[in-house]
DNA sequence: CATCGCCTTTGGTATGACCAAACCTACCTT
DNA sequence: AAGGTAGGTTTGGTCATACCAAAGGCGATG
């Protein structure tokens, strides 16, 4: 049966096994949700070792198409945004040791946003902007209470995210926070301070609801570029 | 996201020596280029099986740690943005088959480049302008061979993404190209075709020589949404 | 009917063996 | 001496088997 891997220059077998298993999920057989055969099960379903399974299996793993525990079956897992960006993970996390990693990754996260602000302002429709206007009312709600603040800080920027109706954003909005959540902790809070963000939220939803794209753009601007000087001592000079 | 696994702690001894390899590459005793001891060797400096040293490799390799050929020592290879996005195209790669996917993706794409022009038009440097002026200069020579017109055409898209000097953005960039060259390749051709290509590409240029950010998104909006509208019939209907 | 404990299943790891490709070395040819 | 080549050695890929420990199912028990 693995005579089917030696037409392809595939000189893996587990890379056929690989191919088969991706199929069965493409096609639904193996629906979301459902856990793989058990590993002695696919053994003998592609006639290979289950050296080579496992080896399989890790490669799907490593993808997103299934999520295993490490003593549970594993899980298929129909590719979502999520499982792109959570493969590039390991990746980020190396990259942000890195020198001027975070700097990037944060400007990428300016531009990126910049450019949705002004797409609210442009084409937000009237449930966005009272999704901001909740979003904001509870960020002012919860000054207060530094952790819950960060919360609903990152809640209202979610919002951007979702206007546009791509799913692709609020993917990339939640690997940014996640990836950039371990700095920010380390980011000195108060309620002074959280007034401040709140404020900057606030203009940003003001120049949305006066359709100014220039002006909500630039409140972001100064909002995040303030956000960066506040945090950038955590680990780089000057 | 899928962290959630990552709160229990480590039963899998492989991940330990993930770790430790992983700690030998990020502090440079692995330096770049070189290749990872034996398989035989790593199993008796750490003390486990060889099984569990495959298993730990593989998971290097798929997070883009190190680079496997087939029957070839696995060689080190310090994380760049290309390796995260390289791990995220796998899953890519399925989402773009979903209904919607395609759009998603290039939806995304322009909003970031609409945010990189208007960049471009308030802070591109001299050397900057000029490096568009040459990449446009090059794709106007290309218009009658449309195979060399569309490889200029994405480098001068790519001088786009140089301009904020984030090494982030040109993998981006390639990562774009890579996923949506495929469909691309579908789109009818011909020097008129590229002609008008060309046209918008002159516009943009012009308006960052203004420093006019509104004018250059407003041409680089037209320019890439005719050329989805060139492209659709390829995947969706209406 | 709920609970507890045993037994089976199943993933994780360890060995040891074999193959084929890649690598290296020493020898031979020119 | 330079170049190529044959043979042995290294090394990754695969297989088979065995054991362990946790997870899950099942039945006995209170």
């Amino acid at each position: 049966m693995t005579d089917a891997a030696a037409l392809r220059p595939d000189t893996r077998a587990a890379d056929a096994v690989v191919r088969e298993l991706e199929a069965r999920i493409a096609s639904g057989a193996l629906p979301d949700g459902a856990h793989l055969p058990p590993e002695r099960d696919l053994i003998d379903t592609y006639g290979v070792s289950r050296t080579v399974v496992r080896e399989a299996v890790a490669r799907l793993a490593s993808r997103g198409l299934v999520e295993s525990r490490p003593r549970h079956r594993p899980v298929v897992r129909r590719p979502g945004v999520d499982a792109a960006l959570a493969a590039a993970g390991g990746v980020v996390g190396h990259l942000l040791r890195e020198s001027g990693g975070v700097k990037n990754l944060y400007d990428t996260r300016i531009l990126l946003e910049g450019a949705l602000v002004r797409h609210a302002a442009l084409q937000a429709r009237k449930a966005d902007v009272a999704a901001l206007a909740r979003a904001l009312a509870e960020n002012e709600a919860a000054i207060p209470d530094s952790d819950r603040f960060y919360a609903t800080d990152v809640a209202f920027h979610a919002v951007l995210y979702e206007i546009p109706r791509n799913p692709i954003l609020p993917a990339v909005h939640k690997a940014f926070t996640a990836w950039l959540a371990e700095h920010w902790r380390k980011m000195p809070r108060s309620p002074e301070r959280n007034r401040v963000n709140f404020l900057r939220h606030r203009d940003i939803l003001l120049a949305i609801q006066d359709r100014d794209p220039d002006a909500a753009e630039a409140a972001l601007a100064s909002h995040l570029n303030a956000a960066w000087e506040y945090v950038r001592g955590t680990f780089e000079g000057p």
